[in-house]
DNA sequence: CCACAAATTCGTACACGTACGCAAAGATTT
DNA sequence: AAATCTTTGCGTACGTGTACGAATTTGTGG
């Protein structure tokens, strides 16, 4: 059924698709996408934002969305950065790195365990993002306060970064109660809820301080090596 | 060919269900299923374990596995725990608890590193397997010999239960190269390169070692407290 | 001005998990 | 045996991400 195109040139880039009609050109751009799916991650509906529904609030046919967009997770990827940028700014000057670094991971782990998406995206890939970089570097500059060389600065980070992903992880799922439970899980899933009292931002807390002491202990070890 | 009813039991692969017919009463169980599905994770064609596909070996239709089956999370649980159990048994008795913990968390995290459905399925939910229930009692019980009361070792659990899930996250994810990154990323991604290398095994002894000096730190406080 | 290339929108199609309900077969009761 | 209940197999349908290629629009070179 070819339908025959109107000439109905001017039709302002206005507002969206009326029935059965193609979008005019230049309808959306990958900053509309984008702002488009960021509403449903501030609604608190992120499983909601889904390619057709963004489709669907732009006007457009879902397909057309992926020419500006690689696939679902760039786009998701895109979201979280924007959402982390707002969450947090780097602001390093500090006198005591310890204090600095613990708090920059719980606000990490904070904003982990808030944003569903979030953690999604950073349990699937190394996040690269402007933001996430700003933050690593951050990170480096006060855990190199400590004294620290630069390799053991990075493995301070990566351990302090996992163990944070991870925590963040685990205090998610174990929020989620279990499905019914019939029995299948062997009978003892009181142990399992016990523990999950145990996946706490206080428990967070406990394990990066073990994680900064000894941190701290193998800077000592680099300033006498100097 | 006609065929007959399975008088009960393991049999072979039955030759089922040709063309159009229905698949005789009793054809699949939730051992046969789970079984099928053990073969494509057993396989390394982990992403190629689908509903359908399980369905299609069995000779049955899609939706006939979920009279067996609560869903694919369920059944994957389940493939899952199998492949933990035959990965690791808990062999408790030694006069060094922090080389056996050390040891057990690094087969943990070999283990998901190693199977990606298993990684999932950590990440998902909180297992509470026989397998997984078995090796954290023995867990708990090797922590214990620290000297370290009730408390403490679940903190302890919990503190390396965390940190090794989420380092085996990363160590994973962090595998995979990145998407030809068309510079959204913020151009730095060499960066993110070169953290990829502390994301090792060697790495994870690291922070393990700086989360047991914590842990048997508390044990000593605790023993005094006596 | 026209031919051609590039960018953009979109229709169709596929495999996925699974909700819903019907039909067939076994189990139980009368 | 007949009637009824329960278990199991399956057909259909929906919403998902997205590969593929066709249709349309804009930009470019002759």
């Amino acid at each position: 059924m070819p339908r025959r195109a109107q000439p109905q040139g001017q039709a302002p880039v206005t507002e969206a698709k009326e029935r059965g009609r193609r979008a005019a050109w230049g309808t959306i751009s990958r900053e509309q996408v984008v702002q488009a799916a960021m509403k449903f991650v501030e609604a608190g509906n992120y499983e909601k934002m889904t390619i057709r529904s963004i489709a669907r609030e732009l006007g457009v046919a879902p397909m057309s969305l992926y020419h500006h967009v690689r696939n679902k997770g760039d786009l998701l990827g895109e979201v979280v950065d924007r959402l982390q940028e707002r969450s947090w700014r780097p602001q390093v000057a500090t006198n005591d790195w310890r204090a600095w670094v613990a708090e920059a991971a719980d606000e990490l782990r904070h904003f982990l365990v808030t944003q569903p998406s979030a953690l999604h995206v950073y349990l699937r890939h190394p996040v690269v993002s402007p933001a996430a970089m700003a933050r690593m570097r951050a990170m480096m500059e006060v855990l190199g306060q400590s004294g620290a060389d630069v390799q053991t600065v990075r493995r301070a980070y990566a351990a302090i970064h996992t163990y944070t992903i991870g925590f963040a992880a685990l205090e998610v799922s174990w929020g989620d109660r279990l499905p019914i439970d019939d029995n299948r899980g062997g009978g003892n899933d009181d142990i399992a809820e016990e523990l999950a009292d145990y996946t706490t931002p206080d428990q967070f807390a406990v394990g990066l301080r073990y994680l900064l002491d000894g941190i701290e202990r193998d800077a000592g070890v680099d300033r006498d090596n100097e």
